[in-house]
DNA sequence: CAGTGAGCGAGCTTCCGCTTGACTT
């Protein structure tokens, strides 16, 4: 009996397989790589071509062991990974760590997981592409370079810790660049007026708007003034036919910016959550840049609207890719049952795949016909006019099942807007005009998914690593989601009614920004420094002139290593230069003034810890007085007096209970020390302003939570507690936690039980315990 | 968790793309 063994990178996508082939064929997964550069070392031998020096990650060996010792027993390996880069190196690097030998290996790939697709392929083997194996090891090396030369001169010039590198730099690239419009934005204030109107025959009433914004208040006075007592008449009227088409179906991309519009997901969320729809197999692979749907899958979306909503709402459409760098290894995300209209599953996951559903269906469904009508108001004496628009949907189509949402609007619908039956020449009444004065809008910050958005515009990124930059450049603090208040603004409204002009002033808050994406003052010094010293890195079009490299090596056209020998010998001289040079201020410095107090020089700039303010300089015998900013506060802002107030501290409030009460601004930001304990205090007080009864109320309602948390003690042991934590609840027994198992009733636990759950878990074979907490994640 | 920041110098940090669990308090 043959005994063939078939490799593909997914484990998922193993189980589906295995059920085509049969019982001859074995289906493996690699997750993924199996090999990569060290983790911390270069791994490039600069001397001799480049030459990557590769390992096997720890977590990986015991799975490249299972690997071995399968290819050793099967007669034939049939390596499946992606067709794109990734999975051409992955098939390589499973021939060389597992080997094999060519007389056992075949080299398959297929675009569709279906059973047709799959016999397809395995009987049309081809050899492994050494070619494009070389561009991904092109990629892998300049990536390597780029991030590990230029972290470096960050930790020397900036601070420790810090990163750099093709993507992320640029993605912080363009949030500071957008920080940097709105900064230098200047509003300008217009006036927008509007009339509800009705014919003078009918009592339906529409509104129309002037087809001009005036330019200010006395503008907009002088025109109501025209229409006071003015007959309006109706001038052209056109009506157009206007044809709306569905959005293609879903990639990674675009699933996670509808999820976040219409679902308020994170991009994080949604790649979670769609992993468990994929799991579950609801769903096709959700790390995808195609649009394309298989031919299957087509069918049975037609057969699904033609039978569920009539033949005249299907229209089979093909769609293609034309974002740059796609590889196309994967179909787009859709439902794998296009009938299966629900799931079983959590609230989200629910949410996500009718989501998917439904945007899937649309996308082989017919236009939408409109009838769009727009009526000129023509004002006597006036070369300005009004216009009255109605929208009627003449034929749904698509938006019976699926409406895209956009960024500048979040109010998708589809209410129609009806006009009165009116002809030219038509007498019609103003009932009110108003005429209120706004201001042009400041260019909106990004979002998490509106950088996905254009990442993947600028071909920046693949779909794998969108939510991991993105947590990645909030993680090296150079971007937080920001809480930006509002200011309060007057806007004036002007109204004509019943033949009277009036004014009134109006209020509103303006500017306001809640979860978008904002620069830190670290993330703008870094990003200026690279942009000076960098800015080849830095160019948005970097990774678009390297693909073309690669895809010239994937052609075989250039050499692997002459592309990256001729970037190293430009770039690494560069990296030594900057290295070397004596910055005359520490990049980033501000100079504010002098102290009154002490005479000396008050400056800002980044510190080993984040932002500082600094009195005085460290020459002779004296050393400088530092205090780090507060939330809120930047480098490129703040004044010399806010910067003197942040010395006050710590200050001493009085006393409690005996203990001295005081407060202060620490690693983890502002605090109320008391009795060697420290609270945290919250937003809505600053340090400099809380009083004495303020703290108290703080200390006693984070005693009153401690007291929560003790759900359980045990007379037999002090030691052993169940405790209610962040993750549910747990038991905490000499310092060390412990999981209680799902399912379990915590209410009724024994002092028996959770040492029971302790014993399995300390002798839980292999599963190591770690003591200390991982690295400490902001 | 919680008085760092100069300067001395040890030893540490870091990239992008492929994939999932194990684990968090």
């Amino acid at each position: 009996m043959p005994n063939n063994l078939v490799i593909v990178e997914s484990p998922a996508k193993a189980k589906t397989i295995e059920k085509f082939l049969g019982k001859d064929y074995k289906v493996m997964s690699s997750y993924g790589h199996i090999r990569d550069l060290h983790k911390k070392n270069f791994s490039i031998d600069t001397e001799n071509g480049f030459k990557p020096i590769y390992e096997i990650p720890a977590e990986k060996k015991e799975l490249v062991k299972e690997l071995k010792k399968a290819a050793a027993d099967a007669d034939m390996v049939w390596l499946a990974s992606d067709e794109d880069r990734e999975g051409e190196a992955i098939a390589w690097h499973l021939y060389e760590v597992l080997g094999l030998t060519p007389e056992k290996t075949r080299r398959i790939v297929f675009h569709e997981i279906t059973k047709p697709a799959i016999l397809h392929a395995i009987e049309n083997p081809r050899d492994i592409d050494y070619n494009l194996v070389d561009a991904q090891q092109a990629r892998r090396v300049l990536d390597r370079i780029v991030g590990f030369e230029l972290s470096p001169v960050l930790w020397k010039k900036i601070k420790p810790a810090l990163s750099a590198g093709r993507v992320q730099s640029v993605a912080v690239r363009l949030i500071v660049e957008r920080e940097k419009e709105i900064e230098a934005f200047v509003s300008e204030q217009y006036y927008r007026v509007v009339a509800q109107m009705h014919c003078n025959d009918s009592s339906s009433k529409f509104d129309a708007e002037l087809n001009r914004r005036l330019r200010d208040s006395e503008a907009a006075k002088s025109l109501l003034e025209a229409c006071r007592g003015a007959q309006f008449t109706v001038g052209d009227i056109a009506v157009k036919p206007l044809k709306k088409s569905p959005a293609p179906p879903f990639t990674t991309s675009t699933l996670q910016q509808e999820a976040a519009r219409k679902l308020g997901f994170t991009v994080s969320q949604t790649m979670m959550v769609a992993q468990r729809l994929y799991e579950s197999g609801h769903i096709t692979y959700m790390r995808t840049d195609s649009v394309n749907l298989s031919t299957l899958a087509i069918k049975s979306i037609s057969e699904e609207i033609s039978t569920n909503l009539g033949e005249q709402y299907l229209k089979v459409r093909h769609y293609h890719t034309s974002s740059k760098g796609a590889q196309e290894a994967h179909e787009a995300i859709r439902p794998t049952y296009i009938n299966k209209h629900e799931i079983a599953g959590t609230a989200q996951e629910k949410r996500l795949y009718e989501l998917i559903w439904k945007r899937t269906i649309a996308s082989q469904m017919a236009d939408a016909q409109i009838e769009k009508t727009t009526a000129d108001i023509i004002i006597p004496g006036r070369d300005e006019k009004f216009v009255a628009t109605g929208e009627v949907i003449k034929f749904d189509g698509f938006l019976r099942v699926y409406i895209e949402t956009h960024d500048d609007d979040n109010t998708a619908t589809t209410d129609e807007v009806t006009l009165p039956p009116m002809k030219r020449g038509d007498i019609v009444d103003a009932d009110s005009i108003t005429a209120t004065q706004r201001f042009t809008q400041q260019p909106p910050r990004y979002t998490e998914a509106s950088l996905v958005k254009k990442l993947e515009e600028l071909g920046i990124g693949r779909p794998s690593t969108y939510a991991p930059t993105i947590s990645t450049i909030q993680n090296r603090d150079y971007v937080e989601k920001g809480e930006k208040k509002g200011t309060e603004r007057k806007y004036e409204v002007i109204t004509l009614k019943s033949g009277k002009i009036s004014s009134a002033q109006k209020s509103e808050t303006t500017g306001a920004d809640k979860g978008k994406l904002i620069p830190t003052d670290v993330g703008m010094v870094v990003n200026d420094f690279l942009e000076d010293y960098f800015p080849q890195i830095m160019d948005y079009n970097f990774t678009a002139k390297i693909e073309r490299e690669f895809d010239e090596i994937a052609d075989g056209q250039v050499k692997w290593n002459d592309g990256i020998s001729q970037f190293y010998n430009q770039f690494h001289p560069t990296v030594e230069n900057v290295s070397k040079l004596r910055l005359e201020h520490k990049v980033g410095e501000r100079q504010l003034g002098i102290d009154p107090k002490s005479g000396k020089p008050v400056s800002v700039k980044i510190g080993r810890f984040g932002p500082l303010v600094q009195i005085g300089t460290a020459d002779g015998d004296n050393k400088p007085l530092f205090a780090p900013l507060q939330k809120g506060q930047s480098v490129n802002t703040i004044t010399l007096e806010e910067a003197l107030k942040l010395f006050d501290l710590p200050r001493t409030l009085g006393e409690f209970e005996g203990s001295e009460v005081s407060v202060g601004v620490g690693r983890f930001g502002p605090y109320v020390k008391h009795d060697g304990k420290y609270v945290s205090i919250p937003k809505d007080f600053t340090p400099q302003q809380i009083t004495l009864e303020e703290a108290i109320h703080l200390i006693e309602e984070k005693r009153t939570s401690e007291a929560k948390k003790v759900l359980k003690t045990f007379p037999e042991d002090p030691e052993l507690e169940v405790l209610n934590g962040r993750y549910g609840v747990y038991i905490c027994y000499k310092k060390q936690n412990y999981k209680i198992p799902k399912g379990t009733d915590t209410e009724s636990l024994t002092y028996e039980d959770c040492k029971a759950i302790i014993a399995d878990e300390a002798n839980a074979p292999k599963k190591k315990r770690t003591t200390t907490r991982r690295t400490a994640k902001k």
